[in-house]
DNA sequence: TTGATTGCAAAGCATTTGCATGCTA
DNA sequence: TAGCATGCAAATGCTTTGCAATCAA
């Protein structure tokens, strides 16, 4: 989609506007937050965030990316996802068209995947309940191609669901 | 399906049987947060359950029925979904078809649905990335037909996300 | 009698909030 | 200069754990 080398004008943009509309103000720790969250693609909690932050500027503290966090959520270009670990995981949300999730529960593994069949027959069990839908959360949990192998054989290579690397989208059917 | 008035003479048997497998004791805390669960058609946090618990027998802990909930759960009786609240909640899980949930954001009602083509699209694109899923859950968030209504007019009769009303499931399509 | 169970209080963990200080606009 | 932002520490809310006393088997 975006086959141009990701210089995220775009996004810079969308994040002054909204602070400017909100009345709120421009700093350099929103600035740097910002810029790591955006050349991260990753699912990344807010602790995650804030150790990567840390490596460029040990002064910030965690509570700036909380909120920050919080910021890039409502000017639209992050996503609270959860995956049932009790932690609150952001992915980036501008330009990237709606997706659901599976889970490789050995080694943490996150695909992104959108179904055109599964949304529209969604949205045909919310009309015959009388359900108006605002959003919706479809996650799949399993053993990824990697762990299926591994998992039969003996341990698992690289275990402890922290990887969380993010696979290119994959879309069908 | 369970025609009869529900007396969950099969659900203490598992509950015991689990108990005596696992080596763990029958205690009067125990039986009597199972049948309060069992006769509790609804999705309950563990606070939720504690306060019924309260009412019958004010002696009973907290941690007694989280443990308690736990061990239902391990004994195949329960089942933890969470809403994106940030609470865990519980529900009945023998004898309970797999299904999935809409959830009312204006009322906090919860209707169950099930749909055999959504599980088998599902099946189909964990398939095609080579991913073998051990469970699924999918969530539909919106507005119910009442708060629709109300929504429109004017302020919603009964708000707050709190009563957590079950309805009777759907099957479709 | 033995060791699992209980209930209290305290600890954990992720997240949020209060507040004095610092810094944008 | 006004008042938003920051970062620390403390508070929160849900859940888990430590532990001495209790109780089932």
């Amino acid at each position: 989609m975006t086959a141009k080398k990701e210089d995220f004008k775009k996004e810079r943009e969308i994040f002054l506007e909204h602070i400017q509309r909100s009345g709120l103000r421009r700093t350099a720790q929103r600035d740097l937050i910002m810029e790591i969250f955006l050349r991260t693609e990753d699912h990344l909690t807010s602790e995650d965030l804030y150790w990567l932050v840390q490596k460029e500027d040990a002064t910030v503290g965690n509570t700036t990316v909380y909120r920050t966090l919080k910021l890039l959520t409502e000017a639209g270009l992050a996503r609270e996802v959860r995956f049932g670990d009790n932690k609150t995981y952001y992915e980036h949300h501008y330009n990237h068209e709606h997706h659901d999730h599976m889970i490789c529960t050995e080694c943490g593994l996150i695909f992104e995947f959108f179904s055109p069949e599964i949304e529209s027959l969604q949205d045909k069990m919310a009309d015959k309940l009388g359900f108006r839908p605002t959003h919706h959360s479809l996650r799949i949990w399993g053993l990824c191609k990697t762990c299926q192998k591994v998992d039969t054989s003996g341990h698992a290579v690289a275990s402890g669901a922290q990887p969380k690397v993010r696979m290119r989208s994959v879309t069908g059917s």
